[in-house]
DNA sequence: TGTACATCAGTGAACGCGCGTTCACTGATGTAC
DNA sequence: TGTACATCAGTGAACGCGCGTTCACTGATGTAC
């Protein structure tokens, strides 16, 4: 990497610059967070002036935004490959669950960019939109192919859908701000995720078997325009 | 309150000025959350030179972890005055439930700075690790209170004061984040808040009633230092 | 195959901003005698 | 009850920092003819 950003820096132009600024913002996010994250720093280890970034991205936002995009991707790619190692829908769906929890370990100021308030006007970033929102599916029809076997046929897949995003967003949240105590390796979390999961589904298909009912819940579900459809 | 400052701002000796600081650094939070808060400002907004706030606090941090003890001191109120309301174990349960959430809701920036890592060594503010303790202190005995009706005799505690956590901890980030479609009102957050409540402890007690098993998960607790026995 | 020219992707100087913190200082307060 | 004096709680100037963004610019690239 060190010898391509040196080949590179002798040109004048760069060869992939928005790739080499994405990079470049990737590390500063994993060293120091959103909050460190620097248009000029990343400018600086790309090899490049403080104002090149602007011709691949028009503020600061927006880089955020396709970083933000970048990390759905990564989520929708690890549970894709889950999906595709086989196992039955308890275990893809708990698969599901352990994955998000360890994307968020893995990658703490990723994961609080993708889920946090440092971008404003989501709605003007449609690769976010669409990204955000292929996650949700895939969060989903795990979901929806667990409570489809037998021992739970009938159970509100919308309720059970926000409830184990719900449940992985919280362990996944406290687990990056250190406040568990006693779950330091991955085993330990896991099992906890395991049976956070297990309990929810339990819970779930003893009080809505057979009749779909909701328990006085709302339809609801994740907050992301549907850019596809969009008059605009 | 324009009053007093005004009154106040004549005299050399400002009163109290570590409470005015708290009270300005407080509002500052809720109009632009943690990134936006600066002594310089909470100074400005006190009637008070810049530097003045070094006389009360050492640095920034010690005054964003005033703040965050301050929260943790609120929730903890509110949570005792629903106690006093009396009520069942488990509709007492629901409502500390529902009351994390709506602190949340209430005051995102300032939940936000209790629970992310807005401060790098928490061991150095006693006051912060107490705050938080006792709020801990109160979610595990509520649940605590909930396990031992006859209905879950003998499920697991620590499992269930954790997963409630995490379930009102998902919940709660979740919503300040605007991450969740179709549950803007109040009436409705209420709502599914209660339903993941129901759902978990039922699962739980499915999963373990009268055995105590921990389905595998460590023993475990929240991060917080015991202040009180600390030898140094 | 060569060349004029439009377009693209960089540069470098500059603007204007707010921040945390240190320092030597001074006005106000309260206490010991 | 009066006063000397230590302590406390402010002030104001200054340091040094990094940031996002605009602007007029120029070197490199690729394409139409």
């Amino acid at each position: 990497m060190s010898s391509t950003t040196a080949a590179n820096r002798e040109r004048y132009h760069h060869g992939d610059l928005r790739r080499a600024l994405l990079s470049a913002a990737g590390a500063l996010l994993e060293e120091g967070g959103a909050a460190a994250l620097s248009l000029r720093e990343a400018a600086r280890r790309s090899g490049v002036s403080r104002t090149a970034p602007y011709r691949h991205f028009p503020d600061k936002e927006a880089l955020l935004a396709a970083l933000a995009a970048e990390g759905f991707r990564q989520l929708s790619a690890s549970w894709r490959r889950a999906e595709a190692d086989g196992g039955d829908a308890d275990a893809r769906l708990q698969a599901v669950a352990a994955d998000y929890v360890a994307f968020a370990r893995e990658h703490p100021a990723r994961f609080r960019l993708m889920f946090g308030d440092f971008i404003q006007d989501k709605d003007a970033y449609p690769e976010l939109q669409q990204a955000a929102r292929e996650s949700y599916r895939l969060l989903q029809s795990a979901v929806a192919e667990r409570l489809s076997q037998p021992d739970s046929e009938g159970c509100n897949v919308n309720l059970g859908a926000i409830g184990s995003w719900v449940m992985v967003h919280g362990m996944a949240n406290l687990l990056i701000d250190n406040k568990l105590q006693g779950l330091e390796d991955e085993s330990a979390q896991r099992r906890l995720v395991t049976a956070l999961s297990r309990i929810f589904i339990t819970g779930l298909t003893e009080l809505t078997r057979e009749n779909s009912d909701c328990l006085g819940v709302p339809e609801c579900g994740p907050n992301i325009r549907d850019g596809a459809g969009d008059p605009t």
